[in-house]
DNA sequence: GCGCTGTATTACAGCGCTGTAAAGGAGGAG
DNA sequence: CTCCTCCTTTACAGCGCTGTAATACAGCGC
């Protein structure tokens, strides 16, 4: 059997709430005692039982972090920070894949679910903000992501979208390019990496043409070969740079223009955003927005923690940087 | 307060004890009376506190899924799927990166760990099999992957690589290709994808020639790239075909062709490994062998489940399809 | 020395659940 | 009608830990 609390006691020739004490680094120890106590820690080879910890103190250890698919490569490389930084808090870290159904978010924000948890960072993509706002209390909760609107009734990590799309775009102002396109997902005004895009026209005296703003109609990479591609097709002239919402669609962009002969980036210069981690291994490598992802962990994390039951959302913002690859590299 | 399983007992005018029958599904309790349990379950809206019963029963309903990092594609869409199917046998997945360290992997294998787990899930790397012998008692242990060796001392989960291998190169072959190029990471005689390249040719009564059987000497990208790159330019003719042992390979192989003018399927056919999630997005598509990762996920927690004590290693094979995309596609 | 303050340590209940052993009840055999 | 068996339900201890309240002790001023 293992060695429990008491065993230790026993051997140190304490109590076991002092072994306790020592083990979670309580003050209030002679060092003389504490010294005796981690001795016989040593010895035994003891170990807390975290159950017993968890049902002792009323929480669990435990924290979800629920994203719409684990093997996108975005989601991914944050849950691997995630966990990077967990470790460090003292979480163990519980993988949920709501893919982006609403359902399944609730599910978890109304902590309909097995296991007591101590707290949820989420990327959500169904969720309503009155979802948010009227969900079960005592549960903390920090939301991660774009999803317009939930983030007044939570906390929320991000980095500035829209700061982000303006460098994004000033970079390929810098390279000399002006027929600049937009590619997002939906037409929404308030995509606000496109609105940085239009910031960074604007700042340069450029008008925004909103008919080279294309919506792909989807995340995927076929949804931007298929948006740009027919785009190209019906006789438009190319653009002489692209800017993407995402690398996903920089990357159907890049498709859709290589196999029209266009090269990359000396016709069309291009950029995505969010470095999603496998852009070494493409032709070409590209040129993206790099959130950090290791300081939106842990200020998800932080305020996971800080969260206390009646206080305002707080919302936080993480760095970035640009990363200029092949797809923009050399043209100047 | 949350409920407890003595408010459900009170409501339904039970014991604490039949409630607890009935929430785990035991037999020999009465129809009428689960009824009026369930009724007052449903009222309360209970949930079992898991920290309470893992510390009663003694376990923790945590495994470890250990691999070297998360945010590699392959291993990102497989601890997807071993979420899902985590879920149905009631366990909490415990992510862990070990950056393919022995130091880390032997931590986990020896419980040198803070949470108990009820067993690991373990992709090893830097594991001998000598550590995977001597490892600390009691903890069940599966192991995922092709580091050769360590299958003979726990339980392993896989694919049919050599068979795999074969498949893949006769795709190749069936196209009409005759000068096929092998890349794999290191030279090993052992690699058994690349052995089965060597059974397909032998089969097809080709000789087999080890100057085209390429070390990478790395496992990314770049490492193809360079090994590829190097190999044409000083001089050596173009296979028609490159078989890869992994879809990264396959991913800087296809660099370097395109980077030195060669069309790809046209001149050079290609076909990597793994089926990494993202393969649609580039180009070419990569036609590549798809392991089949429900069934690993499944088979490698059965095993962990169905695994006692002073039982036998058990190998288990995972099903594999060939998935045939751009890089060898329309050309026979 | 005496009482006081503040530090160091202890005893003990209780977190919410499950396993065990034993009691209660229903139904059939004799 | 009694005894026995088998099904159903119960009481209670205990899983290993931490919070609380109480106690022991050391050091200080007067």
């Amino acid at each position: 059997m293992r060695p429990r609390l008491t065993d230790v006691a026993e051997a140190a020739g304490v109590s076991m709430k002092t072994v306790s004490n020592v083990v979670n680094g309580a003050e209030h120890v002679r060092e003389e005692t504490r010294q005796k106590v981690l001795a016989a820690i040593d010895r035994l080879g003891y170990r807390p039982n975290i159950a017993a910890r968890n049902l002792a103190q009323g929480r669990s250890g435990v924290i979800a972090f629920a994203v719409p698919q684990l093997d996108r490569p975005y989601f991914a490389s944050l849950a691997a920070r995630m966990l990077d930084e967990a470790e460090t808090f003292g979480w163990i870290v519980q993988f949920h894949q709501t893919g982006g159904r609403r359902e399944a978010e609730l599910a978890l924000l109304n902590d309909r679910h097995p296991a007591r948890l101590d707290g949820i960072v989420m990327s959500p993509l169904g969720l309503t903000p009155e979802d948010v706002r009227d969900r079960a209390p005592g549960l903390p909760l920090v939301l991660l992501g774009e999803k317009a609107g939930v983030e007044h009734h939570a906390d929320h990590v991000g980095i500035d979208n829209r700061d982000a799309g303006r460098v994004a775009t000033e970079h390929l102002l810098s390279l000399g390019r002006r027929q600049v396109m937009a590619l997002a997902p939906g037409p929404r005004m308030d995509d606000e990496r496109i609105n940085g895009y239009r910031d960074a026209l604007a700042a340069a005296g450029l008008p925004v043409d909103e008919d080279i703003v294309l919506p792909t109609g989807g995340l995927r990479g076929q949804d931007a070969e298929r948006t740009l591609g027919d785009w190209l097709d019906s006789g438009h002239p190319a653009p002489d740079a692209v800017f993407t919402a995402t690398d996903w669609l920089a990357m159907g962009a890049v498709r859709a223009l290589v196999l029209r002969g266009l090269r990359i980036p000396q016709d069309v210069a291009v950029v995505g955003f969010d470095d999603i981690p496998y852009d070494l291994a493409t032709l070409p490598t590209l040129t993206t927005v790099a959130p950090d992802r290791v300081a939106i962990a842990r200020l998800a994390l932080q305020a996971l923690r800080d969260q206390r039951p009646g206080g305002d959302p707080v919302r936080l913002q993480a760095p970035f940087s640009l990363v200029v690859r092949e797809s923009t590299a050399g043209i100047s």
